[in-house]
DNA sequence: GCTCCAAGTGGACAGTGACAACATTTGGTG
DNA sequence: CACCAAATGTTGTCACTGTCCACTTGGAGC
């Protein structure tokens, strides 16, 4: 383990998500990353084209480590009654997007930070098909669609609702988040805002199964 | 007018903010705003303290031009009924907002990028409580407030939920933009997009007054 | 007409992303 | 077991950036 690292790349990957979590996405410099991987600078064009795909890289573990947050409180329902089930799923859901996005910054700004760095390049956002899991490594869009098609399912969401609702719901929490993270909303002490969110999914609830039922 | 340039400040805020439209808000590079200024590097440091403070006022005046967007369309609404007509205006600041975001996607970009750029300095916003204007120079918020007050003076929106209410058509609104701007919803054609923000914006609505009333 | 000071200039420095050329290791083949 | 080619890291360099410094310019007020 002298010359060659052994598993650089993923070291890299580790260090800059690191750097993330405690300078920011702008903290992600190729060359500190370097530094403290170790290594000199120019080793990670052996493993990246560029800094860009570093980020992606990172952005890739962020966005599961997301989903692995949602994931993790979803798991942590416990009720029988269908329908209770999936509206607390739902609540859950999106409590879980937010307390990730203002828990881990750095994290969230990369992961959505990689798309449409340029007018080109669309950017596909594929599913990760991969047969091998049952179902983790699915992205949080993806589970906020199951717990929707839950609420569908269990006859609490009319069908011709649950797509705007997979917007709405994506839109506010992300908008919540981000308002607090880098807007006008960002000195907020954390109980305030924690009243304010449970407000805010309390009447995105009423919009999605009309009034208490 | 030859050594010195009259107006510089806003000269250079002009030109920042028409680099900012066409490269984003990474594109503001300090030297090529002083040259395209006509003006040497360093000219700037007669005016800010720092590249910060030139974004800061890139920053205003985007916001300005978010908030006049939304005054714009407001004013087009021409309905006597005040139910109605409240209702209306809900739906005009939600589209108008959205299309700035995506129609000045750099704008909109620098007038969100300003906030906690360091852990410190809250960056309080000011209402910019100026006597001498009737209602311009008020901010996106305080327009959306606005609206909300006269849904809750009409009857439609129950007073205690006012405050979540703008929380959560803020929240909406800007999420919906963001996602669309630089997240996973990037390369949605703009049909699709008006649709699931209609669509979206009705859930909304739902949410806030109940069904149709 | 002279002086002073704000406004603009030119040079320098450290830090960055990217490229090119060079050095070292490793694994596969004879 | 020897050897070589490809993979992996390194050193050197370039253009560019933000910011500091000392210097110059020119107009306003005495």
């Amino acid at each position: 383990m002298s010359y060659h690292h052994g598993n650089l790349r993923a070291a890299l990957i580790e260090t800059a998500a690191q750097l993330a979590r405690s300078k920011g996405a702008d903290g992600v410099v190729l060359r500190e990353v370097a530094r403290q991987t170790g290594v000199s600078h120019n080793a990670a064009y052996r493993h990246f084209a560029d800094r860009e795909e570093l980020m992606t890289a990172v952005a890739d573990q962020a966005m599961a480590g997301l989903a692995a947050a949602m994931r993790r409180r979803m798991s942590a329902v416990d009720v029988p009654d269908p329908r209770e089930r999936a509206v607390l799923l739902l609540s859950e859901v999106g409590h879980a997007y937010v307390e990730f996005a203002l828990a881990e910054p750095g994290l969230f700004e990369i992961a959505f930070a990689v798309y449409s760095v340029d007018p080109s390049a669309p950017a596909e956002i594929e599913p990760a098909a991969d047969p091998s899991s049952t179902s983790d490594d699915l992205g949080p869009y993806d589970l906020l669609g199951q717990v929707l098609d839950d609420l569908v399912t269990v006859g609490l969401l009319t069908p011709e609702r649950r797509d705007p609702a997979q917007i709405l719901c994506w839109s506010t929490v992300h908008g919540f988040s981000v308002l607090h993270l880098r807007g006008p909303l960002y000195g907020v002490p954390a109980t305030e805002r924690e009243q304010s969110l449970t407000a805010m999914l309390a009447l995105v609830l009423r919009g999605l199964v009309g009034d208490l039922d």
